[in-house]
Order: structure tokens, then C-alpha cells, then sequence
DNA sequence: CCCAGTTGGTTGAAAATCGAAACTGACTCG
DNA sequence: CGAGTCAGTTTCGATTTTCAACCAACTGGG
């Protein structure tokens, strides 16, 4: 896919898993909580092709992994893996950054922990375990006060 | 540029303006101490067009700068600003989740400064005015032993 | 002076990728 | 039965990217 470049650096490796424009957003919905194919379409605007493309990719990379969520209809979301979820400091210092440098004059997004609502930091999993169950998204993004 | 999506996230906003399948990978080499166009050209192996349109956005965002180093004829590179330098968290994050996950059994990237020879950890920038003065890149990425 | 080479691009055509909309199929709910 | 939802697939025109050629300003060698 790549046209040239020998890979032989880890972010060139990374980037190529992740790099193109829809994917690390992808993966914010996934972190957000957003997990359906229907909700992830609608909230980021991306065409349904490209979306069915690039969570095929993600699977195919062991990124996220598509689970039924009920029998009849069967109906899949997709969840992010461990390896998908390690992904998350670097979208921590992609936001950090916008915050910092993008963020016309709003205030930065807070990370909150929905269930003991403290603020959270650069390490943002306080909880690892919470992810595998089933109800309400784990962690949300927020705005700041 | 981007068809749909508000642009109301951090994430998004950031991936607007480095979130193409190059910019990254541009930064990188800049952090690396590549900063002349033929230089990055080659190393990436991006169309020459594509470099030219990338480095004029990332001048017009303030990312990078280009500054002449020689006269007769003018010559220039292409350095990060300080808002540029900001991202490194971000390369930084990228590149660990490579050599964790991508890493193809390789020993992980070390980053070294090159001045006292000591290992870099997550807080990358242990001389921010070195960046200023003219000759070797201060900052390398080096393979680990 | 002439010639080859380097740097930092520009131009244009062909190929790949993307986006919007229409369509599908499995199923539910009233 | 008819309308609606979800998760896609197909199609096709528009946009981007790549590739190759060209160019201008200058250097260094003979």
C-alpha cells in the first residue's frame, strides 16, 4: 500500500496501521464509548465504504475486535483489544497538543472517569479491567468547566 | 478539506492539520535532524509535489519554518517551531506503541541525545534552546543495542 | 566559457483512492 | 403487511496521489 519507504521505524510501522485520515478517529470513537458501525458513520461523517474498510483493516490488525452484542438480528460492535487500548497515549498527546495549540480559545477536554468522576491523567486507565463489560462506556471525554 | 465532521475535538482538530498519510512522517524526520527537502524526499520516497504542498501547510500552521542557511544561491531548511516541537509527546507515544506492538521482533527505537549520550525517556526535550544553534541535529533517534 | 551536477522546486497525465447516493438483506415492531 | 433499523455493498464521478519530465539558479572542474 505504502509506495517507497524500507519500514523500518516504529512509527512509520505505526503509522502505516493508523496513519490515514479516518483511522485514529475511529479509535477515539472506540475510546469514547461510540461502537456501533451506525453511530461511529453518523458522528464522524465518513463514507459507509471506507468505514466497513478500515474496521476490516483494524480487525485484520488485531486492533479491535467485532462482537455480537445480540442474536436475532445479530448485531456486531466493535471493541477495541488490548492492543488498541495501548493506543491510547498517543491520541492523549495528539489531544493534549490540540488543546494547547488548536483549540480556539475553548477550554481543554477533560478526561473524566464516569464511574468515580475524578479527572484523569496521562495514564488513563484507572480501571483496566472495566473495558469487557457491557454496559455504559468506561471512560468519556468531556469538556473541561 | 475534510468533507463532514464539526470539527469540535481536540483529536480532530490536531488530525487536520498533521493527520495525512505524510505529515507525521515529515515531522519525524525533522525531529531526526533531516531537514533539507531533497533530504526528506529521498528518505521518504513522497512525491515531490506532495513534500512541497506538506511543508507549505505545515509553514502556514506554524509547525515548521524555513529558514535559509546559505546565500548564493539561497538555500533553506525546514525546522520545527516550538508548536512543532510540542508534538513529540506525540511521535514519542506512536513510536512506543511500534516498538510494542509492530516492532517485527527488532530491539525498540532509543532515543539519544546526542550531546551527554544519555538515554531520552518520555520527557524528550532535555536542552529546549539547542534546537536554535545551526550545526548537528540535537536530537536522534538511534536503534537500541 | 562550457559542461555536468545539485538543490528545490513546477507541471501534467495516469492511476489510485475517496465520497455520495442508491441499493440490499436480515430482521423487528406495530 | 408496511415502515424502519442496522450493517453493510455497489456504482460512479470527483479528488488525490504518484510518476516522470522539465526548469532555474547556482557551483565546481577543465
Amino acid at each position: 500500500m505504502r509506495p517507497q519507504p524500507a519500514i523500518e521505524c516504529s512509527i512509520q510501522r505505526t503509522l502505516d496501521l493508523v496513519g490515514d485520515r479516518w483511522t485514529l478517529l475511529i479509535l477515539r470513537d472506540l475510546f469514547r464509548g461510540v461502537r456501533r458501525f451506525s453511530r461511529i458513520q453518523e458522528d464522524l461523517g465518513i463514507a459507509k465504504n471506507l468505514l466497513t474498510d478500515r474496521l476490516a483493516t483494524l480487525v485484520d490488525a488485531d486492533i479491535v475486535e467485532k462482537v455480537p452484542y445480540q442474536e436475532r438480528p445479530v448485531r456486531h460492535e466493535y471493541r477495541l483489544t488490548e492492543k488498541g487500548r495501548a493506543l491510547s497515549p498517543a491520541l492523549l498527546a495528539l489531544m493534549r497538543w490540540g488543546d494547547r495549540y488548536v483549540s480556539g480559545g475553548l477550554a481543554p477536554t477533560e478526561l473524566v472517569h464516569d464511574e468515580c468522576d475524578t479527572r484523569l491523567e496521562l495514564q488513563p486507565w484507572c480501571t483496566p479491567g472495566r473495558y469487557e463489560s457491557d454496559d455504559q462506556p468506561a471512560r468519556d471525554y468531556r469538556r473541561g468547566p
